[in-house]
DNA sequence: ACCTGAACACCGTTCAAGT
DNA sequence: ACCTGAACACCGTTCAAGT
């Protein structure tokens, strides 16, 4: 009986695969990139350091697992009765609402693009681009295309949550670049000077959105 | 007179950040970002490492400095003479060939986009954009469309380099990622088994062309 | 003012030893 | 088979002490 009860007790606190992507996300939500440590994940499952390799090859499998569990989550949902490129737009916000809900995402999907998150991102937007009707040899880069544009935003997303982690909010975080942007040397940076009043008031979301548009637009001039 | 000698040549070798910087971006040519710390940096410049911080806030302002000095030198000699499409043509690649040249670079503007050096990059395009005849409420998302596709290549070529480090060359790793997406589900994944074929084979730099191409296309329908 | 280099507070990863 | 936790080989950064 005690035995049993040791047993079944073991079994339900055996470390496992989804168990420690699931810890290793709750500590990239709740302190970032930088507080995902062996020791912190050992710490919060309960065990050693070493034992989570046993389940788990090193670090980069572990956050390409926890990415690829997020991601996955919004690529397997995806509805195909909408015109592609309302998929495409689609798809594209949802990846931008996991990054924006799940900072970290950005800087992960950003730094190893051969992951299976990116891949299933490269599946979801190729598929639309082909039903879009893009003719075959240029649907390769197409569709990369809105890949790297993606993410390129992944990984600004996921440098402007490193600076709020270090104590300050978005908008005053804008609005001191906005400053420094409108102190530059009027000559050689006319552009950004003009440019940064914006910069703090503008929507990422909406900015996104009109960058998918663009491309999906240049897209539409080679069909 | 042999206090002079002592003092010139102190002064030759005197530390600086220029020295610095120099000394950094050999290393991160010659053996990549993983090569980069302080005490080969030390070592390389016959000094202590702590010395090293007289004349750099820390290894985020070094990298920074670093890329700063390389994209420099394509941002200054543009040419203004040639259409703003073209410009902004010869500005992509520009970029693209230094991170080509210096995969390293690739990691450190897609890590952090608020660097001086992405900076340039967004004037260099945003100037051209406005030439374009873009009307001024859409200059700033249509220059991010470009700017976050130019960073996502960016964090996509510098992951590409970090495989190369570890032995492989270019053609094995690609043709290993091809093998393996020729291998996925025919179900989930028919785009990338279709697409595997061309990994192999398809050049990096017209690939990306086509990426800037298909933008300023859709840049062109919004004029 | 500038440099030295030991010391501090961390990392990811390994591995003999346990159960 | 799975887990423990000390140990290894590193990091970036600091700082008392030198010149």
């Amino acid at each position: 009986m005690a035995t049993l009860t040791q047993r079944t007790e073991r079994r339900a606190n055996a470390l496992s695969k989804e168990r420690i992507v699931e810890a290793a996300i709750e500590i990239l939500d709740a302190d970032g990139e930088g507080a995902l440590t062996f020791r912190a994940l050992a710490a919060r499952l309960k065990t050693g350091s070493g034992a989570i390799y046993w389940h788990v090859a090193d670090k980069s499998e572990l956050l390409a697992a926890a990415a690829d569990q997020l991601v996955a989550g919004l690529t397997t949902g995806a509805k195909t009765d909408l015109p592609p490129r309302e998929v495409i737009r689609a798809l594209a916000l949802g990846v931008f609402d996991v990054i924006d809900a799940h900072p970290w995402i950005g800087g992960q999907l950003s730094r190893d693009p051969w992951q299976h998150a990116v891949l299933r991102i490269l599946e979801g937007v190729g598929a639309q681009v082909q039903a879009l009707g893009v003719p075959r040899p240029i649907q390769f880069n197409a569709t990369t295309a809105i890949l790297s544009f993606i993410l390129g935003l992944a990984g600004q997303y996921a440098a402007g949550a490193r600076f709020f982690a270090s104590g300050s909010d978005r908008a005053t975080l804008l609005g001191a670049i906005a400053d420094k942007w409108e102190r530059l040397d009027p000559v050689a940076y006319p552009f950004v000077r003009q440019v940064a009043a914006q910069l703090p008031e503008h929507d990422d979301r909406e900015q996104f959105l009109a960058g998918v548009d663009l491309i999906l637009a240049g897209i539409e001039t080679v069909r």
